[in-house]
DNA sequence: TTGAAAGTTGAACCATTATTCAACTTAGAA
DNA sequence: TTCTAAGTTGAATAATGGTTCAACTTTCAA
């Protein structure tokens, strides 16, 4: 699975510059992404990545700086995935609530494809505080955003925060590593309805 | 601050047997609770935990069989110093709903308090997966019951489930994290307040 | 075709740090 | 007071694994 990979990070002069070079870069990045995701970032050695990649331990520095430079790269390539995998769920719906089913059914679906993306993420806390700040900042902002749009078009009440997005994305998160990574017992459509429960009507009883 | 602390997993022949002991191993615990708060697990040191609490580095090992189950003893007490201070703060309230508010709130006054013990629990996913998923296991399952109790009381529609207690663990755990742990520019009760809200009526246009 | 730049290789280096241990000190029961 | 168990100490051990580097091979523009 060819895939591509942002660099921001990156230093100028580790870019690879031959075909062959890009190549050794692709299946190190691909091989970095699963031994992160089955070991975690400590447990995981640079040995182990250019072993799965069948490079030298060597050409590992040819592209990156240190295992922490690569982790970072990782996780900010790793966010953007999930974002336009979400993104592309988003794209037919009848209104706001509609939406959000959408993309929490889209978010646990990606979820339980790539098991190794959450935990890189989640692992961001300690290795890259930065990028994990900013990978759960920005996320909140696109749900914010839809709430606004939500609100516009009558579908949502008003007076809906910053604060009311975060907490859809709490919902969203624990739901995915409940139902989509620790077990499958229950659909992710199971799983989005009932959050979309939640957001339709609450949790009181009516009266 | 001398806080009790469980010890489950402790082999039996690392108890402290004496007064003095007993306060050395104590002073181990705090300091060690500090400098993974601080440093998180892998960053922290032995030498680290022994120089804050001013012992010699082999004590270390008089009382512990290592650094990991060290911190599985920390994150156990964690988990059930936050259960404690939630279930104190739980005592008067009027109907379920409100409870439910009082909940968050405690959550945030503690998470504010202790700063570090969100990072010690949060970290035990990659140092001590068993003992995190417990943590939040349990922590569903004490929402569950409570909303069973509120549905069994007229305050809470039917048709919950467990799903439900995880989505509203979700909520809290990061709107925890957004405005106990990384800023306070708003209030407990203020996102409690909040959180409520989405809970008493969603957050969908009445019709 | 050719040679300089790019890429590859893996052994060696090195820093870190958890853990051990044997000598030493203190506590407290008898 | 005495003596043994409990506790303390920190230098030494050992294993790990990130990083470097000099020799070697491949690429590709001219």
């Amino acid at each position: 699975m060819a895939t591509e990979y942002t660099e921001r990070t990156e230093s100028k002069d580790k870019q690879p510059r031959t075909a062959r070079g890009l190549k050794t870069k692709r299946k190190l990045l691909d091989a970095a992404a699963l031994e992160f995701g089955e070991k975690g970032f400590h447990e995981a050695s640079i040995t182990g990545i250019t072993q799965r990649a069948g490079t030298a331990l060597g050409s590992f520095y040819t592209y990156f700086d240190s295992k922490d430079e690569l982790f970072s790269a990782l996780v900010k390539d790793m966010s953007m995935r999930v974002k336009s995998h979400a993104a592309g769920a988003m794209t037919e719906w009848q209104d706001a609530l509609e939406r959000e089913k959408l993309a929490l059914e889209a978010f646990m679906t990606f979820a339980r494809e790539h098991k190794e993306i959450y935990r890189i993420i989640d692992e961001a806390e300690f290795v890259d505080p930065a990028s994990y700040r900013s990978h759960y900042e920005e996320t909140a902002m696109r749900i914010y955003e839809r709430l606004q749009e939500g609100t516009a078009a009558g579908d949502f009440r008003g007076g809906l925060e910053e604060a009311h997005a975060w907490a859809i994305m709490g919902m969203n998160v624990f739901l995915g590593m409940r139902y989509g990574i620790w077990s499958e017992e229950k659909s992710a459509v199971q799983i989005a309805d009932i959050a979309n429960g939640i957001l339709a009507k609450g949790i009181a009883k009516k009266g």
